[in-house]
DNA sequence: CTAACTGCAAAGACTTTGCACGGAT
DNA sequence: ATCCGTGCAAAGTCTTTGCAGTTAG
């Protein structure tokens, strides 16, 4: 996901690439691979454009994820949080969530197309897409 | 789940069985299979008890979280929902999402055997539960 | 030029908390 | 008598919305 291609997809929607806009996606890309949420991200853009208000980035946020930029994803902690698309795969991958230190993993891996294959069949469901958390502990904590 | 053993895990915890309590688990023994909101909890609880308090409807599902009784359901819709634990396994049961009408059905197979073993080896994640959704199109909704 | 965007403050939706009273053991 | 539970209202948190002024293309 390049910054071309996201212009190019802000122009297709009708919708402007600002300089709010821009801060919010520099942010989310240079933190890649974090689960941040609303106000974390908030308060990253502010570092680099110190009045840009919450609302517009609330704004901005839902604006990426409708034109599929970014995903959010919910940790269960009450909380949006947001993470950048891969340009790849349709699905989402899985995250793993420690309940003790809090700390996500992403896994890569799918595994589940028998699981898949066995709903479409059985319920006669079409699926398009899934999402899958584990709770547990990760290597740090499971002692 | 019955009664008795609610009554217990109540007492065990120090916590009585007082009639809005019993009002609250009627009503989600009564529509065991719903997934349903704190809202529509307080509003079926209200036909038997109407001078129930909404806040006492809210403290009434934590408690029944923390002892094991519900388990609160994340349905991405932004409120919570609580369903009825099975006595048996410890894993939560999968849910089918239909993004068009909204029914929510249950998948009480597993399938995720393989993929849980490649995790606790590869991550060194020991997996205590799990959460998953698919989205997509039900039955009536795909054609 | 003009539709889209912004910041601000207010409003909204859901949930939690503080408090004084009531009830069970 | 004591501790737990309740209803009410107030407060809290996260998010959305209305509006008047501003800006990107």
């Amino acid at each position: 996901m390049f910054f071309e291609d996201i212009k190019n997809r802000l122009r297709a929607h009708g919708s402007k690439l600002t300089p709010q806009r821009r801060a919010v996606l520099d942010v989310i890309i240079s933190n890649k691979g974090e689960h941040m949420s609303s106000e974390e991200i908030y308060d990253l853009v502010r570092k680099n454009l110190p009045d840009v208000g919450l609302a517009t980035v609330y704004r901005t946020l839902q604006l990426l994820c409708r034109i599929g930029v970014l995903s959010r994803v919910n940790l269960d902690d009450n909380v949006a949080r947001y993470e950048l698309n891969s340009d790849e795969g349709k699905h989402q991958h899985h995250h793993l969530i420690c309940d003790k230190c809090g700390k996500i993993q992403e896994v890569h891996v799918d595994l589940l197309e028998d699981l898949e294959r066995y709903i479409e069949r059985e319920f006669e469901f079409e699926i398009v897409n899934h999402k899958l958390k584990f709770n547990g502990y990760c290597k740090d904590c499971s002692k």
